[in-house]
DNA sequence: CGGGTTTGACCCGCGC
DNA sequence: GCGCGGGTCAAACCCG
């Protein structure tokens, strides 16, 4: 198994109403292991670079101050080592609450199918910064069912859920970073409602090339890689020690910069209205978690006491938070 | 044949 | 109310 740098530049879990509310309505907090809850202030930010207007800054609430306390050890001393991490399990409590709501709703009248459960903002939400090959250590099977161009961003946005189980909710997002190549930013959504898969299906990740005349001008290099990659598949990125999927992010993003190491802590950056990143002082906390250990198990098992906690506490029986494995 | 990706169409929340 | 834009669907196709 490779060792590679990992980051965790930032967990976050969206979440609907307030202040900020970037495209995925996330909130963004910095949880950098020397956060001081007397002083701080979480800041937000859109990771939407181009559609962002200002900083957003708002007081770190009492409540949430109680809601993240029980991460605090963790960020602090273990597995987290500095990954910037958050849960807002009252979101969650309003997001199981709806769909309870949901599903007697469709019990009552056997009728009301929803077709779009939730919207983006009612959603918890998990965000990494992740390097190409740092998403090859996500060992869910996801399987990609759309892709969109995303205004103000040059790269699409790719959509992937759980392939593992059928019923299962959980979503992820990946979309290149526009200012920082070679970072990825992964959206998890919603939980796996069973354990990790022991080995993700052969096929996930898979590419081809059915369309190399795409008329999406903006996937103008995936296009060459992957002509590239058809000619000469074993000179691709597969052969690199990679796995499929990440082997797939670097040929679908070929520009992106392999260079490793994420820098964690807390990710004071936020962009002005031209996109151009601005770093705040005191940002320099760099700090790297192994991903590859959160992916593996260890990581998440200590999280999953935290999780356990959480699902004695609010009521939610997924055994995976939100990829852990089992 | 099962499970993957691709991609145009569609749905729907949200801002104006 | 309308339009924009993100998220999802589903048919077509690919691959092992």
């Amino acid at each position: 198994m490779m060792i590679m740098d990992w980051g965790l530049q930032a967990v976050v879990i969206g979440s609907s109403s307030t202040s900020c509310s970037d495209i995925h309505g996330s909130n963004y907090v910095d949880f950098s292991p020397n956060l001081d809850f007397q002083e701080s202030e979480y800041l937000s930010f859109s990771h939407h670079h181009h559609q962002h207007h200002e900083m957003k800054k708002e007081v770190y609430s009492d409540e949430l101050e109680q809601l993240y306390k029980p991460f605090y050890h963790v960020g602090g001393q273990n597995m987290l080592m500095g990954s910037s991490i958050s849960l807002v399990p009252k979101e969650v409590i309003k997001e199981e609450k709806r769909e309870e709501e949901q599903q007697q709703v469709v019990a009552a009248s056997n009728t009301y199918v929803p077709k779009y459960k939730k919207r983006k903002n009612e959603q918890k939400r998990v965000v990494l910064q992740l390097k190409a090959d740092d998403l090859s250590s996500d060992k869910w099977a996801w399987r990609k069912y759309g892709q969109k161009p995303i205004k103000g961003s040059p790269y699409p946005r790719s959509y992937y859920r759980c392939s593992s189980s059928k019923g299962c909710l959980a979503r992820k997002q990946v979309e290149q970073s526009c200012t920082e190549h070679g970072i990825f930013i992964v959206t998890y959504t919603a939980e796996h409602n069973h354990s990790q898969p022991t080995r993700r299906n052969s096929l996930a990740g898979t590419t081809k090339s059915k369309f190399p005349n795409s008329k999406n001008s903006i996937n103008s290099p995936k296009k060459i890689v992957k002509e590239e990659k058809i000619t000469s598949p074993h000179c691709s990125t597969s052969n690199l020690g990679l796995s499929p999927e990440a082997a797939r992010m670097i040929d679908e993003f070929p520009e992106i910069n392999q260079e490793n190491n994420i820098i964690i802590g807390g990710d004071n950056n936020y962009y002005d209205e031209d996109g151009m990143r601005n770093i705040f002082e005191g940002s320099d906390e760099n700090e790297c978690v192994s991903i590859e250990e959160m992916f593996d198990g260890d990581f998440f098992a200590g999280l999953e006491d935290i999780h356990d906690g959480f699902n004695s506490s609010f009521g939610c029986n997924n055994s995976a938070f939100p990829f852990s494995s089992t």
